[in-house]
DNA sequence: TTTTGAGTTGTTCGA
DNA sequence: GTCGAACAACTCAAA
């Protein structure tokens, strides 16, 4: 009775809320056949790290049992993409293959093999829809027709185009097909640890899937979006949103982040900074994606091509200092200690250890977009690599590069009580607030006290601020030269 | 085509 | 202790 079915193909959108390529499918009247294929080999380089696949097991989990809860359970596949497709679309007699859209240079290329292989007379109907980003990469443009290079404008295009579209609601009931297609086990993929299992700070810390997303956001709003502007920049505080591993995966929309988010604050009665702030986060995350969008090569290659010429120091000893968080310096520690318990990291801590690698360790961008890509819960191609370039000067609309973090002070002023650094780092918890963020500076009278020895329970900074800021000024006049 | 205003997130130094 | 200037020009986007 219902017509042929239609393949769903899951990707980086994993939910059913404001899914434009589903509800399509339901639309239709069609029986829907909803498939994820684990295919790792696709995306090269650039397949998800340790913490992303936890997250995705989980992720997976949680569509599995939404799926069959309105009547359409997710089959499994893993292998080459194309290959699976086909061999559904064959099983299934499938007349449709509806898919989100995506901007990683692999992911396009693949969306351009799928097209090819069904493209001529096999009888099924490719159709792409939008689903992470707010305004196509293409609809956002100068009065030239070049893509934007600066955000501030690009902030100003976005907005004059309008509020995004409305987040569609998520289909109640969706027609199965009647006869059962074979699907894999998510268990035998072995995304999650074993030995050892990591990932214990992690289901602390983190709920996974499209239920988690939006509880998540309502937290948000309710708790942390008074305020957001100034508390976001405290690590201590729980002041940020903490959507990026649901926005990444697709758990929620930015469409539906942006409207609940205007729609709470006017319920409060008050146009406001706050708002503004986390609109301009969104576009952020927006931004990245642009440019990754236009400039494919963002994730290898410096944005301003003469930071190929920079004089990079690496030095696989400290790299692992930072790596570990023992570099000497409390809050670059803390931060490395939180991304390697949590799979997260907060945001002000991110420029700071990004800093303190690039600038004080001048350790080449790339090494730390790789440590960052392989143990963030949250990470994402396009805002790993835009903005690593862009604390490393070498992006578009980049930090000056004069602009390099003082560890110390950026402890000081945005972890005034070091309630951050006294939770992850706890040897040197005891240290009083005026020393703590630069124990060497302590009298052998307070450390003692604290029962800190300093190059035994907690490591000597490996290199000097002074020293090593102007070896940096020094590095950035070479390049110039 | 040329001109003009503007550009996420900081630190240090010296008055 | 506080405050403004220097850091260095450069490129982008729009008029």
């Amino acid at each position: 009775m219902s017509a042929k079915p239609i393949i769903v193909w899951f990707r980086n959108d994993l939910r059913l809320a404001d899914h434009r390529a589903l509800s399509a499918a339901v639309a239709n009247g069609a029986a829907v056949v909803p498939v994820y294929i684990h295919d790792l080999k696709a995306a090269g380089d650039w397949a998800p790290g340790s913490a992303s696949l936890w997250w995705l097991h989980h992720s997976l989990s949680a569509l599995t049992a939404s799926l069959s809860d309105i009547g359409a359970p997710l089959v499994l596949r893993s292998g080459d993409t194309e290959d699976e497709l086909a061999a559904i679309a064959a099983e299934t007699g499938a007349t449709g293959l509806y898919f989100s859209r995506a901007y990683e240079p692999w992911a396009r290329a693949q969306e351009e093999r799928v097209r090819a292989r069904f493209s001529g007379s096999t009888g099924i109907a490719v159709k792409r829809f939008a689903s992470a980003m707010l305004r196509e990469p293409e609809d956002v443009r100068t009065k030239a027709g070049d893509p934007f290079k600066v955000y501030t404008p690009f902030w100003r295009a976005l907005t004059a185009l309008g509020p995004p579209s409305a987040p569609l609601p998520a289909p109640k009931t969706v027609t199965s097909l009647d006869k059962k297609i074979i699907s894999e086990k998510l268990a035998d993929w072995k995304l999650l640890p074993t030995k050892p299992d990591w990932a214990g700070g992690m289901r602390e810390t983190w709920q996974p899937g499209e239920q988690g997303a939006h509880a998540r956001l309502e937290t948000f709003l309710k708790t942390a979006l008074d305020g957001y502007s100034d508390r976001r920049n405290l690590p201590a505080v729980d002041g940020t949103s903490r959507l990026s591993p649901h926005l990444h995966f697709g758990e929620i929309s930015p469409h539906l982040c942006w409207h609940r988010a205007t729609a709470a604050r006017e319920k409060a009665g008050s146009g406001d900074a706050a708002l503004e702030t986390f609109l301009k986060e969104l576009v952020w995350r927006e931004f990245s994606y642009h440019l990754l969008f236009h400039w494919p090569t963002l994730p290898e290659q410096p944005f301003k091509t003469e930071f190929a010429r920079f004089p990079w120091d690496e030095d696989a000893v400290r790299r692992k200092a930072w790596q570990r968080g023992q570099t000497g310096y409390p809050i670059v520690d803390a931060g490395m200690r939180q991304l390697w318990h949590t799979g997260w990291m907060h945001n002000r801590v991110r420029m700071i250890v990004a800093s303190f690698l690039i600038k004080h360790l001048l350790i080449p961008w790339q090494s730390g977009e790789a440590w960052f890509w392989d143990t963030l819960v949250d990470a994402d191609l396009a805002s790993n690599a835009a903005s690593w370039q862009w604390v490393a000067g070498s992006g578009a609309d980049a930090a000056p590069y004069f602009r390099i973090f003082n560890p110390v002070t950026q402890g000081e002023k945005f972890d005034a009580e070091a309630a951050y650094v006294r939770h992850w780092v706890p040897e040197i918890a005891k240290l009083p607030d005026d020393v703590i963020h630069a124990p060497w500076t302590a009298s052998a009278t307070v450390l003692a006290k604290a029962g800190v020895v300093l190059g035994k329970s907690y490591p000597l900074p490996i290199v000097d601020h002074a020293a090593a800021r102007q070896r940096a000024l020094d590095g950035y006049a070479a390049m110039r030269a």
